[in-house]
DNA sequence: CCCTTTTCACCTAGGTGGTAAGAT
DNA sequence: ATCTTACCACCTAGGTGAAAAGGG
């Protein structure tokens, strides 16, 4: 049900780490999903939140990940994602991936207001990302926070740690070597064009 | 409720001309209209269509564009465009303006076919588009052509000639001064940087 | 000292009309 | 002769990590 799985367990195994700046940055991997046993006929919101794991400060030190002193408890800021087609058919949202490509984490805690694109993130802290699929019946809004009627779907191994500049260099790799806005930073552009009729 | 009323009425002047392509083209200008008078909480599907205005031919002859000949009936294709944020709440379509800048059109009638991006046209035909805003009740599907409980917007202003390629040179001028995609045809790079230092 | 912000070159992705070749 | 297609240089628009500068 998690689309990009085995990109996902590869930075897990090293634990992901996601850049957050002022104006906001995609999420890479990011969350897609398939969605089954819907409904074709009723109307559905689909979103993502993103939780605290625990309430630790995390400090990278001596290439590991180690907890440091508590968090500032929950601040404020938009943690709630509504995916752009909401609301739609159960139909709509089974017939192709479920992807959230567009979603933007930011630090900048002004920009919950008006923003819906962005989750505000602390950095140094870990993070679980939920998928909410919530039927919503005539009349209701379309920004109200999923609670009854919602299905709520948690995979571990899209946990990560929001940062400001990346700290594991295993990391980085991963990210340069599989997200394509990065192919600047790869080194294989060695023996360019061994040309067909070189 | 026409949103770029002014520059339409510029086009519409010289007789507007749309290019159609087999992979789609957009509209320019494209169609942008403020909404109005809905009822907040109940959910509305917004769209476009694309009418046949008469049943002639036309071509561009001695700097006029002339009818000439009979149309060929109603081909087969998609004239009706979603728009992408439908199905959604009144105070959704009332929140800001409601533009269609990705709408594509098409002379390639195998595109009919799963690309809702896409309205297909005859080239040399002349078109009206057309604005529909459809109240939807829960389990109605998000595809239903517009029927009842519709409301229909027509403005003259936004008729134009489907063409392969620009007939009129005022019009290719028009669209390279005012589409930012065609800066690069622009003369207006004279006078490159009267920087502020020299 | 550690973390954050800004700026940058380098990409992806794709929308322009011009032009020449192709099709009818 | 007229209309259509394919390709092109040139743009807009914006997503990358690196590196340097800024801040507490």
């Amino acid at each position: 049900m998690l689309n990009n799985y085995p990109l996902w367990a590869k930075f897990h195994k090293h634990q992901t780490e996601m850049i957050i700046t002022k104006q906001g940055r995609r999420m890479f991997p990011f969350l897609s999903f398939n969605l089954t046993g819907l409904d074709p006929v009723a109307h559905y919101n689909v979103c993502v939140d993103i939780v605290l794991v625990d309430q630790h400060h995390w400090r990278y030190q001596g290439g590991k990940w180690v907890q440091c002193g508590k968090a500032e408890g929950n601040m404020p800021g938009n943690r709630l994602y509504v995916h752009p087609d909401s609301p739609n058919t159960g139909a709509h949202w089974m017939r192709q991936e479920v992807s959230f490509g567009k979603l933007k984490l930011t630090n900048n805690k002004g920009a919950s207001n008006n923003v819906t694109q962005m989750i505000v993130l602390q950095s140094l802290h870990k993070y679980q990302p939920r998928l909410h699929v919530t039927e919503v019946k005539d009349g209701e809004g379309d920004e109200s926070y999923p609670s009854a009627h919602t299905q709520t779907f948690t995979f571990p191994e899209t946990q990560f740690i929001a940062v400001t500049a990346y700290q594991n260099a295993d990391i980085t790799q991963l990210k340069i070597d599989h997200n394509p806005f990065a192919k600047g930073f790869r080194d294989n552009f060695d023996s360019l064009y061994t040309t067909s009729e070189s």
